[in-house]
RNA sequence: GCCCCAGUAGCUCAGUGGACAGAGCGACCGCCUCCUAAGCGGUAGGCCGCAGGUUCGACUCCUGCCUGGGGCACCA
């Protein structure tokens, strides 16, 4: 149950507990929603038909009976009931419950939308290797990673931000030859870094060209000057991190050998070959993992489960992982290693992103590694600014291949949906300024569902698409898909431009309608528009 | 060979059991004495990859197949 106000909510309730009623027991949760054609009704619900079955009556005559409850449950909430189709209620709710309910919007505020109190929750994203500077693809990690939180923020939940870094082993020390070769005015090697950053970083490290060049120092060094840059350029892509988790701190502090002890003690590890592994396969893995190499050498596996046992140690009650398509074959031995460290099944999630194409007009623009290939999110915002970026990495459902064309994203005009979004923020904003600011006090301050306003479809529309705001939070919530918010502002934005052409609101008296009303309704609309495009880490301009 | 993701309008994609499948871009036609035309209205364009199955009802769930992408380390 919401904990604020939510006049949708409760219609939905009313609708779930008639149903309920009449089969004498809980009943499958019926959906209460839009239907496709207004002939249809305002709302819809196919509660007939999934009791029918239960019932042992035909779907059209449950629906004659729960028409009938429903009507006196509700009241002068509804205007009329019909029913359609295969035995669908139509429910067609009164102007006064719509007044009413726009000016609950009003009287929630910023507590409109919100959810109860949820779970604690650690969310990992982006995470990138600190040996180059953020790509596309991490952006996309970062604009995902950062709404999904502030959805889940806004649902309820309690969220930390990490991003863990891979400041440690074979990566890191080619890093670092990589740097001390360019310092050299040579060529890195073979399996080294190409990239043309590597050489103005090496020039940013002092001796790094000395013929006695500590490998492990410059690398240090180099991974410190480019983390300094990864969170420069996040900031300016508007996201923040709680914590930035070194892995070389849990080799440092021996961790990872604690980890494996712990393990060793629960009779999970065995020694096979020199090597020390462990029993993944008892968690479903594919086959057991090594922990410890026949060198002596830790794996990157030993230091993620001593992270993760770090993690279970805070005391979340869900930990969410957001990894590139290329880790999915690495997603059973985490999971395996979750449960072995004692970790209920479940509360690990592993989110799996896949990749960014890059597009321009036409061609797909190639991202090899090799320098001056690589596109990086410094560039991207160069070239298409923070909120166009933020809105199109976002736009597609994680587990879609995402094709962002560079030359839409860059068009700032009629045909880019982040302008069109905030075109019509401005334009309520305009309208808000003609109206001033006392008069918006008013109008907000005005008993709107005793208003006389029989409100045009144009503004009925809007005033659902406003109560859909709390479920398309929980939604988005639970599915983890910020992809639907961008789905949400384009129709809110959508559904204002039709209220603005059908309806004038500052004079609204001349055409015989209620400002207050029609002001109201302006000024949640545009609140509302902010809130998701701040969601989205999009900017709200007042005028463009 | 095995695992994951996708296949929906010319292009990019929404739509995780309900009514005649949607949006943006692209194409075509129209609309500024009026709170922002960065806007609005309209037209054209679909065997929802293929074949079975479950269901009162399937783009949606199940099975098989085809195509594209990603992955199957004592790398990280």
């Amino acid at each position: 149950m919401p904990s604020t106000a939510d006049p949708l909510a409760e219609l939905h309730a009313a609708v779930a507990a008639v149903a309920a009623d009449l089969r004498g027991s809980v009943v499958e949760l019926p959906d209460l929603g839009r239907p496709p054609k207004p002939e249809f009704g305002d709302y819809s619900t196919n509660a007939a038909m999934l009791l029918a079955p239960e019932l042992g009556s035909p779907p059209r005559a449950v629906a004659e009976q729960l028409g009938e409850r429903l009507g006196e449950v509700l009241g002068d909430r509804l205007e009329r009931i019909e029913i359609a189709g295969p035995g669908f209620l139509n429910l067609f709710v009164s102007d006064r419950w719509l007044r009413g309910s726009l000016a609950r919007i009003g009287e929630a505020g910023d507590l409109f939308g919100s959810g109860p109190a949820g779970e604690r929750i650690l969310v990992e994203f982006v995470s990138a290797n600190p040996t180059g500077p953020i790509t596309v693809a991490a952006a996309r990690h970062a604009a995902y990673g950062d709404s999904l939180c502030r959805i889940l923020e806004l649902a309820g939940h309690a969220v930390e931000r990490e991003y863990y870094v891979n400041d440690y082993g074979s990566q890191v020390r080619r890093f670092g030859e990589s740097l001390i070769a360019r310092a050299r005015g040579e060529e890195p090697p073979e399996d080294g870094y190409q990239g043309g950053y590597v050489v103005e970083i090496a020039a940013r490290i002092e001796g790094a060209g000395a013929p006695d060049a500590d490998p492990d120092q410059v690398a240090a060094r180099g991974v410190g000057l480019i983390l300094g840059g990864v969170r420069a350029t996040l900031e300016r892509f508007g996201v923040d991190y709680d914590r930035y988790f070194s892995e070389l701190s849990l080799h440092e502090s021996g961790a990872i050998t604690a980890a494996i002890e712990a393990l060793n003690a629960d009779q999970r590890v065995y020694p096979h070959e020199d090597a020390t592994w462990l029993r993944t396969t008892e968690f479903g893995d594919d086959k057991d993992r090594v922990l410890q190499r026949g060198s002596g050498e830790l794996t990157y596996f030993a230091a993620d489960i001593a992270y993760h046992l770090d993690k279970r140690s805070r005391d979340h009650e869900r930990v969410i992982n957001v990894w590139g398509a290329d880790h999915h074959g690495y997603i059973g031995r985490m999971q395996a290693a979750w449960q072995a460290l004692g970790g209920a099944e479940g509360s690990l999630e592993v989110i799996v992103m896949q990749l960014v194409n890059l597009r321009d007009g036409g061609a797909v623009v190639q991202m090899s590694k090799r320098a001056g290939d690589i596109v990086t999110l410094d560039d991207l915002l160069d070239d298409i600014g923070v909120d166009a970026a933020r809105f199109f990495l976002v736009q597609r459902s994680h587990d879609t291949t995402l094709d962002l064309d560079l030359a839409l994203a860059r068009e700032q005009s009629q045909d880019n949906p982040v302008y069109y979004v905030q075109y019509a923020h401005a334009r309520i904003a305009s309208i808000l300024r003609k109206a001033g600011t006392e008069r918006v006090e008013q109008a907000l301050a005005a008993d709107l569902a005793g208003s006389a306003e029989v409100p045009h479809p144009s503004a009925r529309t809007m005033i659902m698409r406003l109560l859909a705001f709390p479920g398309e939070i929980a939604l988005a919530a639970e599915r983890r898909a910020p992809h639907r918010l961008t789905t949400y502002a384009l129709e809110t934005a959508q559904d204002f431009s039709a209220f603005y052409r059908d309806c004038r609101v500052v004079g609204a008296a001349e055409e015989g309608g209620d400002e207050d009303l029609r002001i109201a309704l302006s000024e949640h609309s545009r609140r509302l528009l902010e809130r998701t495009l701040d969601l989205l880490g999009v900017a709200a301009p007042s005028e463009m």
